[in-house]
DNA sequence: CATGAATGAGTTTTCATTCAT
DNA sequence: TATGAATGAAAACTCATTCAT
């Protein structure tokens, strides 16, 4: 009757839900509901609510990743590792929305700031991205602009962020080509 | 020993606690208490904590646009207007952390969701400010990308969000010069 | 309507229903409920059920110790004093037996441990008590035996503790007569 | 690797738990844990928490008489059969301190105050034990006070459960001099 | 207007028990 | 017998809101 795995069944549930409506929108007793389980089943699976939402950022963090690194190739020239780069991660937002919406509500919340601040404290605001490198690079080839790193992640990234949100409320449709055109003018402003 | 106005102090108080806690870790009885009032006191001037909420947003978005529009000189070069305006907004954040951080927790919630669909529904989804106008007129005159204003906008005001946030986190000290010349690379990526 | 102090109410019901069924078997809902106010307003005077269970005893302690000190007089022979002392406990716990239980639940009970530990390390296991000083004093008059405190405390102590528990559960009726004997019982157990 | 017999393996994880947790802190997957058995096993062996308490209890009791009992001569002086009771039980319990432990959870709670109940309803409080008859004994020969057999029994326990569980606390060392004098003074409190 | 005690619905979490394997 | 995933009924606690003063 039940589908074979209840642990994705409640990681579903709760990706969508907290997506929707946010960490306090989203009682276990709802994401139970919505899994199609009792409400302490949630607990065979992870300890406590924290864990879950930590857990899930993590799995979605992940896919993210693989998405991006794939066809990545370290030998292309700077600009053309960027294009590669922005166009996967902008796409991959389009295509899961959800994990959009909760990676947003993730760093907007205690979750994301701890996060954010552990990994600065070490070496990257967004470790494992093949950003930082990418960026140290440019600016010693003196292809991009010598800005500190994290105002040119913010150059590259914040307009990335912003049009997937507006693109999700649908004030625009974000097709391949303009995808395209978006990433480009991202690589304008970080550009020599 | 009250201060005259406990509306004030209601807001100042309500802006203060949910800037660093978020909204659900303000309760009604926390912002009394840091206003120096009642609990009940808070609804003879607000019906409820949603429409506070709101409230509080209206009056920091209108101190922010004000600010945005000082000195604003609608006959100068496009360029010109564009760095100005970028210029004041991010300085004003920087002036001003916790109006930032109460908008981006608005944005961030089903308040924010609902503010933006109803803008975009009537006909722009960051209304009142003298951006749109500026794109257009810019797209017209060659000046700007031919995108869609969504676009142009997300190209500019990404990053300063982006940034401002990292600035408040303190990855970056954000000076004057700095700040001049991260608008100048915003510019770069919305210019033809 | 509601009675003029419902702290009053709370703790009264508080001390029936721990009494009588222990902590385990006194939900705060049933507690409000037998007090006749709303789950929600136990909170309003107590911060949470383990202060609330704190609280309590020491508001039944203090009115124990209150009812052994009263007479009791420091000048007249340890026997007398001790024969004082036991008879107006043994008296104290017949006509509160609720206090007794609730004394004994608190006792067997991570709480009472605590408490015991926390007293043990300063000088007493029953500090407030006027026994350790008495017995200190019957031993240097070689009135009572030549044993640690503990254990003097023990003899002294521990039968009352028992009996008044058969009394309470109806095994036996325990009135002023026999509480005399059974005090100059306990006597000629410590008693050299 | 496992131990052959299971059942015992559950009751000795029981044990060990409850003395030291208490019967709230002794979920049933944590005594099945410590017995190295799945949650459901225990109710292969015994039909519900309640019933594994009871029967533990029973246990317990059963060996801590059969101690009693050893080596006790019913031919003796009333006098020296009370001693080698007394020394007896004491000494088992410092042996024993988690069935100490166990006694004193289980007494007080509803199951020992049921327990009670039921024994006193037919014939003795702590029926099985070889006073009741004792005490009778030395009555009528006049070497014991003339005081209800409940009272009696208080004088003669009550220390003993007093002074084990201080014991217990690390607030004495109970040694086999300090035994025999304590039960040489338990003597004292019921001789005539 | 102002107060703040009181409310009670709603939230996370625990845990004895069941049952399909 | 033995398993252990699943259940769901509590339990402690929070907090927006009300209302008598």
């Amino acid at each position: 009757m039940a589908r074979p795995d209840k642990r994705s069944d409640i990681v579903g549930a709760a990706l969508q839900i907290i997506a929707e409506q946010g960490f306090h929108g989203a009682p276990m007793a709802m994401i139970a509901d919505k899994a199609g389980v009792a409400a302490g089943t949630i607990y065979c699976y992870f300890e406590s609510k924290d864990i879950l939402i930590k857990e899930l950022y993590r799995e979605i963090e992940g896919k993210m990743l693989e998405a991006l690194r794939e066809d990545y190739q370290t030998e292309r020239p700077i600009r053309e590792r960027f294009l590669h780069l922005g166009t996967r991660l902008l796409k991959y937002f389009v295509a899961h929305p959800l994990d959009f919406k909760y990676m947003e509500q993730f760093h907007n919340s205690p979750y994301g700031a701890a996060l954010r601040r552990g990994r600065f404290a070490k070496e990257s605001n967004v470790s494992h991205l093949p950003y930082p490198e990418l960026f140290e690079l440019g600016v010693a080839q003196q292809v991009i602009k010598d800005l500190p790193e994290v105002v040119l992640f913010a150059l590259a990234f914040g307009p990335m962020i912003t049009l997937t949100r507006d693109h999700i409320l649908g004030f625009i449709e974000l097709d391949d080509p303009l995808i395209e055109k978006t990433i480009a003018a991202c690589w304008d402003g970080i550009k020599r």
